[in-house]
DNA sequence: CATGAATGAGCCTTCATTCAT
DNA sequence: AATGAATGAAGGCTCATTCAT
């Protein structure tokens, strides 16, 4: 990659941060471009030399993500771990990095209504990777007599909704940090699966 | 109440559903008011007759479903029941009605940023008025020696999200009936809090 | 006439009274229907029984007004009085009747874009009518000796403005009643056409 | 001022200039933001790159107004010439004015309708500083001599009624231009201040 | 006669997008 | 690469008008 691909590949970056943070707390609709540029101190006109459009960037930055969460899992499942900690420590990570990226794992209540199909299909794929690395977790946990489910895409569904819930009501209660927050809370989440 | 009387709050609680139907679909900024006319083939201009404006329109949705809400889970608190039995319940009900009205629980990311100040205290007093409710149950679960929680508010934010996320995920796997559904799913959930 | 056609008129022109109130505050784009209809405690609706719809309202109530107008002056010109005292007397009739009927005599700023041709010749020649009444005093005047004016149609416009221009100011220097508000006026406009 | 700045300033003042003469037509809730831009072979979306909303829009139109009738009258003030002649000039400068920026002194029969408190505060007081320059005026030349007023606030509020009146009835009678219409009619606004 | 209700045209305003510089 | 400027398509809301009851 040359000095030129490298900057603007940092720029589109950037970009996308910015635009995650904006989508997370104003939802698709309510997001404009005017707010992810002047996050940035840009001016609206040069995002468009960056992306195409917002729908453009909002699917990049739902990319970005999703490729980020599923990283994060596989890091973790590399480690020499019992697949009760790996599960633990999946999670810490899902709820510190939603927290932290302000992630908009909820950004999308229907992401139908914005997406074109071939990027429906290609976020769908995405997710059901994301959520197959935790079918593969449990399933490992039950081998190893950890966990006890019988139907493993409910309990991890569960398990998702109360992981994503959590950006809902973490300010509220804030008297924690991000860190100290996951900790306090994996325990009850864990739960879901254990024997 | 005189017959008018009736039939104008009768078409104001038509309004109101359209209005939650529409809006747990594609959020506050994504719904326009003729979204939520067409779907009582009504016009635009109507709706202003009956509310008096969008955000009003959206305030009392809200108001509504709490309610409703609140009252559902008091109805099950008075029957006969052990109280591993109420809540599991009081569970299902919440599935059941999110599902059915498409309550919206989901709705607002960020309340604040579109409802006024005294909305905003409304709103939030009947959210913790709800919660406070899961709260009580369980509490007296402790007691009896069914559960097993020691920080009760983090538990029951765990609880309602793992709830609140079946709205995202039901069609997706749906096979069954609302019902068999809920009845599905929530032993999953009760596991949160159980001994 | 009969009772019944009696009444009508009666509610006409109560509507008539009501809309030159409102029209006089607000102007024509800025007066809807249901201002006038609920200053007189009546319904948006009820108005179009008597009156084609705004347009018309507003037509027929300058009519109502210039006839008043130019009777108002008619009268004075019968009075056994000095020419001098019947101009003075009829600035004070005036001034009293604008500032009680606040009679919008402000307001059209240009009547030509909202009456149709008809209308509008119909109100020109009334206010052509008012006009040449001033005129003929002035004229009476002059041959009396009393006021001294080369061109009149120039000096009657000037008088008018400067008359018209009344409810402008009125309140804001409010200390007097209307009527020795008038008084305390008059002079100083009779001097625009005074020897 | 850099050049970008001073292009901008000139735009807006078209702006403001296109909407005067507009409003002077129609009046405040006569006017469409697209009569205005239409004047200018602009678009509607234009003009809230510049100005934040018609409220504004107008606002600043009526600044712009006053603050130029303000400065026209002290330019006179700092002339060579007896204060007789010096009102006349302030008075003839005025019609010209009105008649040539189609000034809409008429504009605002109820400003207090459209504008917010705060604005509303800055239009009041100039007008009265504006409404002061003739008081002086007028006091000076009772100094002198020439003018005979008892009450200067009244002569002076019947002054400026024949004078702003005169937009009202310039066209009608329109055989001479501005110039010579205004020298035409001086004289018989003078008289309501001399001897 | 009066009114509650509905309608649709029109207006203010926002915003994604484009483009000349 | 970036930006100021312009555009046009919505969307929220108002209001004159109509009409069934």
């Amino acid at each position: 990659m040359s000095l030129m691909e490298r900057k603007t590949a940092k720029k589109k970056d950037e970009i996308l941060k910015s635009a995650l943070s904006v989508l997370a707390e104003k939802g698709y609709h309510g997001t404009t471009m005017e707010d992810i540029a002047n996050h940035l101190l840009m001016t609206k006109g040069s995002i468009y030399y960056y992306f195409k459009g917002k729908q453009d960037l909002v699917f990049q930055s739902q990319i970005k993500i999703l490729n980020q969460s599923i990283q994060n899992v596989e890091e973790v499942k590399e480690k020499d771990l019992t697949i009760d900690e790996k599960l633990k420590t999946v999670i810490i990570r899902h709820i510190e990095y939603s927290l932290h990226e302000k992630s908009g794992f909820l950004l999308m209540v229907n992401p139908a209504e914005i997406f074109s199909e071939e990027q429906l299909t290609k976020i769908i794929q995405l997710r059901e990777q994301y959520a197959s690395c935790y079918d593969s977790l449990i399933e490992e946990g039950i081998e190893a007599g950890y966990f006890a489910v019988d139907n493993i895409s409910i309990a991890r569904n569960i398990l998702l909704g109360a992981m994503n819930w959590v950006t809902q009501w973490y300010s509220a209660d804030g008297e924690l940090d991000e860190q100290a927050f996951a900790a306090s809370v994996v325990d009850y989440i864990m739960r879901i699966v254990k024997k």
